[in-house]
DNA sequence: ATAAACTATTTGACCTGTCAAATTGTTTCA
DNA sequence: TGAAACAATTTGACAGGTCAAATAGTTTAT
């Protein structure tokens, strides 16, 4: 049907970025998929319980530093969850400016019935891939995501 | 000024999604940064003109193809980068349905331009690992994304 | 005590990503 | 041929992401 001309030199996909962009993609997709099929929940509202079942009681800026997520996204998003009875919010007694969240009842009883599938889900993504390729992998992923944090001066 | 509970078993980011997605954050903030100051374009903006110096005179369908990109996505953005006189279109002879799209000169030369700097960011990204891990590291990536594609039926 | 500096959160504006339906052109096949 | 099936692209609606400015509360330093 058509005819590309053979790659000149670089390939797009060489770049690691494009490689990670592109399977982040893919990744999403799943994800987002098998949230709304078995909770109706969005990969955020699972991003942001997972990380209250951790970090409990945590305020938007802990959240935001935790998940690298923009505060403006997160603001809206707690309190729609709020008002979905996903979670709580109550007052910092010695500061007024801070929220502690917590996760409801509803939100604790949703994530473990969600979870298996989405550990289940891990498991089938790592597969093929042996202890020690993920233990480099891993290693990689940090260097990788330590020099993102650079920003070039020249 | 808080105290976090002990993580009581598993932590958000021992998910590879998890991962994944914080270092795609720090990535996409990196690389929009680099793009913006040094010429003007967005990341998905370099992309295309970056598909397109691959896979020349592509269509819609094709580039979607390539990077994964939602079509509609792809429309809006290619009707806003040939009124910015980075790409021309033109029609296909035998089904008028396709538009070959390509570099303007204009492009090619933002493109030279900027290249070198998103070369060095690749290898900045990079400069810590080894050869050897990243072989491991991509052979990882093409597992997980391969395994990523399922659509479990359980 | 109080203005200035700082911090947490919210809000507004705007761009990107995703899904589904609509539109337009092409192919198949009775 | 011409209706049905198909394919490429566009459009609409809406969630997610990013940035910057606004608001509200707290701390610091005079």
């Amino acid at each position: 049907m058509n005819t590309h001309d053979a790659p000149s030199y670089r390939t797009p996909s060489s770049f690691v970025t494009f490689r990670l962009a592109r399977l982040q993609s893919s990744l999403n997709a799943q994800g987002t998929a098998l949230l709304k099929s078995k909770a109706g929940l969005s990969l955020v509202e699972w991003r942001l319980i997972q990380t209250l079942r951790m970090f409990k009681n945590a305020s938007l800026t802990e959240i935001a530093d935790h998940v690298q997520m923009d505060k403006g996204q997160l603001s809206r998003k707690i309190k729609s969850m709020v008002e979905k009875g996903l979670l709580s919010a109550n007052t910092d007694k010695h500061d007024q400016r801070v929220q502690h969240l917590a996760l409801t009842p509803k939100a604790e009883q949703l994530s473990a019935q969600i979870m298996p599938f989405m550990e289940a889900r891990q498991q089938r993504l790592l597969a093929d891939v042996s202890p020690e390729d993920l233990e480099v992998f891993y290693r990689v992923v940090d260097k990788i995501e330590a020099a993102s944090k650079y920003r070039g001066v020249e």
